[in-house]
DNA sequence: AACTATTTATAAGA
DNA sequence: TTCTTATAAATAGTT
């Protein structure tokens, strides 16, 4: 693209590859940013490096289907306890700060914005989660529901949709700490 | 960017606002997908325009994550019943694909593609729902699911991993038409 | 859809 | 990594 022009294929050196990753992913990401500022469109984008480190950009209702991907919570790629944690409960805050901001003006698409929420299990997990996803289907059947096993045997994070996690959240939600 | 060069902010103008989009998401999915061919790097982009269509770009192992979220797959969005299959049998024919096509050098990232299957649910919905949950746990209790529940009655699409999908394929897989 | 004057992005080098 | 700069690529306004 300048002082000389490239052919698009793979660059074999591995260090001039890392570094037009860099600079390219960053030139990506502005032009996400401009085409959703400018045109008032919803975006998500998630760029895994030739390494494996995840980037990512997205807004508003995107925001918690892209951003919180197996690949993110996949109990596999926790290192420890802690750190689990603290995604748990930052995911916690960007939650309620979504759910407070949500506009008035959804219209239909409201059935289908992610949502997050958490959902504890005691006892047999097997059984709790049958149970959560018998209430789920009688009360909201058509309501999409993820479920992510945790590396923490007593908590289970489910995805849901706004409508379902109103109404679990007066009985189930949970705050970490 | 040329001609004039102009503010980042929201383009009032409808018409203008979606000339600017078509460039601009041109220009984005160029852009993503040089990235992509240039550094090896794995990407979902997925945009809603100003009018709620989608637009979306991914490349090997993203792609059956964010290429079908729940937007596209939601019953509410779909028209009918032949659009509903004809979409069903396109997914199965590209799972098909990749499956096939799978390198056998991903390492403990196998444990997190997305895979897609069918399981065909008759009678009480909930209860085989359960059953079928209750399989999943306790054979791969650490993996993913994704269940879509959808317009029509007897099927249940779910999402899961390469391993888990392997054991249901077994019995369950579901070959439309 | 095309054109083109400019701005923006970026490859190579430092 | 970070910066510099020559040049390629993208695109705003116009037709």
């Amino acid at each position: 693209m300048t002082r000389k022009k490239i052919q698009i294929k793979k660059i074999d050196n591995i260090a001039a590859r890392q570094v037009t990753f860099s600079k390219r992913r960053i030139g990506l990401f502005n032009k996400a940013h401009e085409l959703s500022t400018l045109c008032d469109a919803e975006i998500a984008l998630l760029v895994f490096s030739p390494i494996g480190k995840l980037f990512e950009y997205s807004n508003t209702r995107l925001k918690y289907l892209p951003a919180v991907p197996f690949n993110v919570l996949n109990p596999y790629l926790m290192t420890d306890m802690l750190s689990y944690k603290k995604l748990i409960s930052a995911i916690l805050q960007e939650v309620d700060a979504f759910h407070i901001s949500l506009p008035c003006n959804l219209e239909h698409n409201t059935d289908i914005l992610p949502f997050i929420f958490l959902f504890k299990v005691k006892g047999d997990l097997s059984r709790e989660i049958s149970l959560s996803s018998n209430i789920l289907l009688e009360t909201f059947i058509l309501q999409s529901i993820i479920k992510i096993p945790t590396i923490l045997n007593d908590y289970t994070l489910y995805f849901t949709t706004i409508k379902t996690c109103k109404l679990l959240s007066q009985e189930k939600y949970l705050n970490l700490e």
